[in-house]
RNA sequence: GCUUGCGUGGUGUAGUGGCCCAUCAUAAAGGAUUCUCAUUCCUUUGACCCGGGUUCGAAUCCCGGCGCGAGCACCA
């Protein structure tokens, strides 16, 4: 990762500002990975603020507030340094805004939004334009108490209808919306402002009043820090270093958007937030996946601009060197087939962890005389070794022990007793949920433990009966 | 259409005029170690979008083309 270009050892602030109407996702590791690694980096502030001032198209999810600040913490290993919520700060907007108007800087419009449109296109002033500072207030009042109703005005920066950039034109700062008939969704705001800023006005004012020193953020958001710095002319201020990324997407995911999953989970399509075939921090998690791993994956992606696809491969590259050498050792036999064991010791010992022999081990119970194997595993007539046990040969359909000691370089396999657990495996491939069905060596591991399953992969224990494959 | 931005191996990434017959990671193939088809280690394959120009010298600078993306919302 470059140097920030004028940063200053414990004087840089970054922030990270999702819209709460969901969990965070995938994508959203990328920001809280990057800004915290760099406030960290220079000793700095990292603030996590929700920009949620938008109660009709993306209303936020009140659930939302308290799972970001939890998934980030635990993303980042530490607590983000401050949290600001964008609905708690109205007043301090509308102070802005009213000293924008007074300046000059502003106007209030009533043009629609279609009419505005041409005007825009056709560089041309729209009448609300002339309007005195006075007028303006008179104006601004109207919207605030209600004598202009949601759509009929709005606030807007003056910027230049000439600029070559239609994007900057005049933008919109502030509208109002019906929070009567559909409040904000956080109780202690609820039906209390109608007149609410948009997003590069809030976003704007706040980073200045938290002074936030660098922005980094996705290449979508560079005509809005053109926006804002005209708006930061207006009021006198330097906008802050800003860097962007581009889009990835990653091979495996099609294109989710949070309001398409929160609208699937709400019709049952899946079975929440953490559905293993989501790409949320919450499934990840679930998944096992560890948020080192992310924190490397990102890293490693750095900031350019470029538009990139990423196999998923690569996260699991990391998660596997992460949680490897902790990860306990456990049999899972697909398709198992009874045999029974001649010539048997009371007890196998196995390896739990192969880098740590002294760390624990694996007892089975092999009184009973029986194992279980893969039916696949059968298929091939070769002989071949019981892992960590023994030799064996196949004969009229009962195995026997002919030697503890390895004899030759026969396959090896995995296997486990009678005693183990009926269980399923889900596997998660293209989208679908696949449940492999098997039996799991008798452990005492707890719920959440992340084991390898021999000769399979990583999976994560769900709970006595359910395991969730990780990834190879 | 207007406005922006980006183009290095399969996928990502380093590289800001000579140290580059181009870095690292990942993937793939092969091999070694290993009582797992895991881990670890080694090897191989493989790239500077195209065309001009500037220069003794360009992945790096300039121009043009092509390709891909983003913004032009009273969403974030």
């Amino acid at each position: 990762m470059p140097e920030l270009r004028e940063a200053q050892q414990g004087k840089v602030v970054l922030r990270f500002a999702p819209n709460p109407n969901g969990p965070l996702s995938f994508g959203h590791a990328r920001g809280i990975v990057i800004n915290g690694q760099y406030a960290e980096r220079y000793g700095g502030e990292l603030i996590l603020r929700f920009d949620d001032t938008d109660t009709v198209v993306k209303p936020p999810l009140p659930e939302a507030y308290s799972s970001i600040v939890e998934e980030a913490t635990w993303l980042l290993g530490r607590a983000p340094d401050r949290v600001v919520i964008a609905s708690d700060r109205i007043p301090v907007y509308y102070e802005h805004a009213e000293r924008m108007l007074q300046g000059g800087g502003g106007y209030v419009c009533t043009c629609s939004a279609e009419a505005f449109r041409e005007l825009r296109v056709a560089q041309t002033p729209c009448p609300c334009r002339d309007a005195d500072a006075e007028i303006n207030m008179e104006r601004w009042r109207m919207m605030l108490d209600g004598r202009f109703a949601q759509g009929e005005a709005v606030v807007r920066v003056r910027t230049g209808m000439d600029l070559p950039n239609p994007a900057l034109r005049d933008w919109p700062a502030l509208r109002i919306q019906d929070t009567t008939a559909a409040p904000h969704p956080r109780p202690e705001v609820g039906s209390t402002y109608r007149v609410w800023p948009l997003l590069d006005f809030q976003s704007a004012v706040e980073d200045h009043l938290q002074g936030v020193t660098h922005i980094i953020r996705g290449k979508d958001l560079m005509d809005s820090t053109r926006k804002q710095s005209l708006l930061y002319e207006h009021f006198g201020w330097t906008y802050p270093e800003t860097m962007y990324w581009g889009r990835v997407k990653v091979h495996e995911w099609g294109g989710f958007s949070t309001s398409a999953m929160r609208a699937d989970i709400e019709a049952g399509t899946y079975e929440g937030w953490d559905d293993p075939r989501l790409p949320t921090i919450a499934a990840l998690r679930r998944r096992g996946i560890q948020a080192e791993a992310l924190r490397a994956f990102w890293l490693e992606l750095a900031i350019t601009q470029k538009d990139i696809a990423v196999p998923l491969a690569t996260l699991y590259s990391h998660n596997t060197s992460v949680v490897d050498a902790n990860a306990h050792r456990l049999a899972f036999v697909r398709d198992p087939v009874p045999l029974t064991l001649h010539n048997a010791p009371e007890e196998a010992t196995l390896v739990a962890f192969p880098d740590d022999a002294e760390r624990d081990v694996r007892r089975l119970d092999l009184s009973r005389g029986e194992v279980l194997i893969e039916a696949e595993d059968l298929q091939d007539p070769a002989p071949f070794r019981l892992k960590d046990l023994g030799d064996v040969e196949k004969e009229d359909g009962a195995l026997h022990l002919t030697s503890l000691e390895r004899s030759d370089s026969r396959r090896i396999l995995h296997w486990t007793t009678p005693d183990a657990t009926e269980a399923v495996l889900m596997v998660v491939n293209d989208g679908h949920i696949h449940n492999v069905k098997g039996r799991l060596e008798p452990h005492d591991l707890p719920s959440g433990a992340v084991v390898q399953l021999e000769r399979i992969g990583y999976a994560i224990l769900l709970d006595d009966h359910r395991l969730l494959m990780m990834h190879e």
